[in-house]
DNA sequence: ACGCTCGGGACGACCCGTTAAT
DNA sequence: ATTAACGGGTCGTCCCGAGCGT
C-alpha cells in the first residue's frame, strides 16, 4: 500500500471518495466498503480515520459549507457598474455548477436530507442567507446607480438565486451534468428581471401591459 | 360489496404512507416496517399488496408523474392576454408547492435519485420537457401579442421553470415548508423577466441608462 | 419447519440453547450464530424473539434465579430432627450439582461476570442471602433441639454453603462434571462441623466416629 | 545499561495490566487496546512484546500457577501440633484471598474457562491436587497425633479446600472483595469439622467426651 | 381473502487482532 | 514503540417469504 504523506491529506482523500459515493448512491445507500474501495483503502483503513459513517458525513457537510462560504466571501468590486458585477457573479456560479458536478449533486443531496435533520436545515439556511446577502448588496447598489429598477433587494436576490438553484437541479437530469440553458442566456434572463425599464421604444411592441396587471 | 374499491383504497393508503416515509428518510433509509406502521398495517400486510419495496417505489414514481402530468395537461385558455395566463400558471404552481409539501419533497428526492437511475432520469426528463412546452407555448403567444419581449420561448420557459424549481428547493429548508418569497412577488419577478422592453444593450453592459429613468 | 406450540416454548428453547452456549464459551465468547445453530434456528429467528444478546442473557439470569429460588423456597419439614433435614438439604443440592452440570456452570459463570455488573452482583447477593437464611433456620432449630453445637447460625450456614459452592466449582475441572468427593462424604463433613455430640446416633447415620480412637 | 532488566520489567508490567483487564472483562471481553491503555502503551507496543493475545493469556496462566505453586510448596513445619499448622494454613490462604482480589478473581475466571480448554483443566487440576496433597499431609499427621478424628485425609482435605474455594467465590459478590465470614470464624468451622473432640467447654453442651486428650 | 406470526438469509456498520512501515 | 492499514468477523437489522389463523 502506498502511504500518503500527511494525516490531513489522507482524510481529504477519504472525504473526496465518500463525497463521490454519497452523491451517487445517497447517504444510506452508500456502504462503508464503497467508500473504502473508492479511496483505495480497506474498511479498516477508513475506520482508522473515521469511526462512524455519520462523522464522515458531518465532515463532508462542513467542508462543503466552508468551501462555498470561502468562495463567496469577498467584497464585490466597486469600480464597475453593479450590473456588470452581478453578471460576473452569476456567470461564475453557473460555470462552477457545470465544472464541479459532484459539488452540485452534493447540494442537491443535502436538500433531500434536510427534512430529516435540523442540523442540516440550519446550516443550509445559513449558507442560503449568506448568498442572499451577497446578491442583495450588489442589487442594492445597482438600484442606487440606477441600473436596476427599484424594489426589495433581498426579494430579488432570492428570485435570482432560486433560478440558479433550479438550474443546478436540472444538471442532475443530464448524464454529463450540462445546464439546460447556457450561462450567457441565464445571465440575460437575470438582467431582464432586474434592469431598470428604459423608456420603451414606443411603437415597436405596442401596448406592453394592459396596465392593470395582476 | 365492492372489493375492488376496497383493494384500490388500501393500495392508495399504503402508497401515501410510503411516500411520506420516502420523502422523509430517502429510499434506502426507509424500512418496510416504517411504511407498515405509517399505514397502520403490519409488515406482512404491506407485503400482501406489494411484493417488493422496489415495486412500491415504482408505483409511487408513476403515480407522481401521472398526477403532475394530469395537472398540467390542459390547453391554456386563449381568451385572455398571455401574460395573464402565465401569471395564473405560476401562481397555481407555487401555491401547490406550499400546499403539498410532500409532493414537493418527492420532487426533490427524485432529483437526487436521478444520477443512479436512467429510468428516473428519463421520466423526469419527459416531465420537464412537458412543462417547458406548456410554458413555452404561452410565452410564444405573449410574444406574438406583444406583451413579452422577443426571444427564444423555450429558453425563457426554462428560466422561469428553473426559478420555480429553485423555490421548491427552498421549501425544504423551512420546517413548515414555506416559500422564501411570496407567490405574488415571484410572479412579479417572472413578469419583469419576460415583459417586452427595448433591449438597451448599448456597449456590452456599460451604463445601461443615462440615469434619467422614468 | 416444524412450528412449536407456544411463544413461551420457543423462547424457552432459545434460552436453553443460549445457556448451553454461554456456559461453554462465556458471554462475549458466544456468538449469536452459535446460539441460533444450537437452537436449530437462523440468526433472524433468534432475533425475532430477542433483539439483543444482552436481553437474552438477562432473561437467562432471571430464569436461573427464579429457578433456584423456587427450588429452595419451601418451609423445611419440622417432623424430623434438624440434622436429618440438613442432611437432606445438602444431599439434594449436591446431587443437583452433578445432575445439572450446565446449571452449575452457569453459577460459576455468573461469578466471573459479577465484577463487571452491579446488577448481577446484586441478584447473586440476594440469592446467596436467601440460601443462607434457609440453612440458618435449620441450623438454628438444630441448636434448639440440641443436635447442633451452639454458635452463630448464619455464620455456620455461610460455612456450609461455601463448601458446597466450592464443590460446585470443582465440577468444572472434571470433564464429566463429577464432584471430587461423593455427596455422602460431603454430608458427613458438614455434620461433623455442626454436630454437638460425639456419641453418634448409632444406626441412623452410621458410626460417625470410630469413637475409640487414640 | 541492563536492557534485559527493562525488557523483563516491561513484560511484567504488561502482564499485570492484562490480568487486571481479564479479571474484569473476561478473556474475549478484553480488547488489546484495553490492555495497552492499562499498561500505558499503544496497541503496537503490547504487540511488540506479545505476538498474540493468546500468548499473553498463557503467560498469565503460567505465572499465576507458578505463583500459587511457589507460595504453597513448602514443607509444613513439624514442631507444632498439626491442628495449629492447619489453622495457619487456612488463615494465610483466606487472608490472601482478601489481600489480592485480582488473584482471587483470576482463580474464578479460570474456572469458567476450564470447560473450553483441556489445557486449563489440566493445569488447574494439578494445582488442585497439589493443594489437596499439602492439606492431606497435615490432616494425616493430625490424625496420627490424635488431634483430628480418623477418616480419609484426602477426602477431608477436599472438603476443607472446597470451603475455601467457596469463600473465594463470595468475595466476587462484594465490591471491596471482603469475605462473607471472617478468617477466624472460618478456621473455627474447619477445626470443628476435623477435630476429634467437641468443643470441650464442659457443661455447655452436656456430656461431651471424657477423653480430654492434648 | 386477508392479515399476522414466525423465520431465513443476507448485509451493513462497527470493531478487533494482527501486521507493515516508519 | 508508534502510527497506519488490513481483513475478518460479530451484532444488529432488513427484506422477503412461508405457514397459520380468521
Amino acid at each position: 500500500m502506498t502511504r500518503q504523506r500527511t494525516e490531513e491529506e489522507r482524510k481529504q482523500n477519504i472525504l473526496a471518495a465518500a463525497t463521490r459515493c454519497f452523491v451517487r448512491r445517497g447517504y444510506t445507500g452508500t456502504r462503508l466498503l464503497d467508500i473504502a474501495r473508492e479511496a483505495g483503502l480497506s474498511k479498516g483503513g477508513v475506520y482508522f480515520h473515521y469511526r462512524a459513517k455519520e462523522h464522515l458525513f458531518e465532515d463532508i457537510l462542513n467542508a462543503h459549507l466552508d468551501h462555498v462560504r470561502q468562495r463567496w466571501s469577498f467584497e464585490p468590486v466597486m469600480d464597475q457598474p453593479a450590473d456588470r458585477t452581478l453578471v460576473q457573479l452569476v456567470e461564475v456560479q453557473l460555470r462552477t455548477l457545470e465544472a464541479e458536478p459532484d459539488e452540485t449533486r452534493l447540494g442537491n443531496l443535502l436538500i433531500t436530507l434536510a427534512p430529516r435533520s435540523a442540523n442540516i436545515r440550519r446550516k443550509l439556511g445559513q449558507m442560503s442567507a449568506a448568498m442572499v446577502a451577497l446578491y442583495a448588496a450588489v442589487i442594492r447598489r445597482g438600484m442606487q446607480e440606477g441600473v436596476f429598477r427599484r424594489g426589495d433587494p433581498e426579494l430579488l436576490a432570492h428570485a435570482v438565486l432560486a433560478m440558479m438553484r433550479g438550474l443546478a437541479y436540472e444538471t442532475a437530469l443530464d448524464p454529463q451534468g450540462k445546464l439546460p440553458i447556457g450561462p450567457e442566456d441565464a445571465v440575460e434572463c437575470v438582467l431582464a428581471m432586474l434592469r431598470s425599464l428604459p423608456v420603451p421604444r414606443v411603437g415597436e411592441f405596442g401596448p406592453v401591459l394592459p396596465s392593470g396587471q395582476n
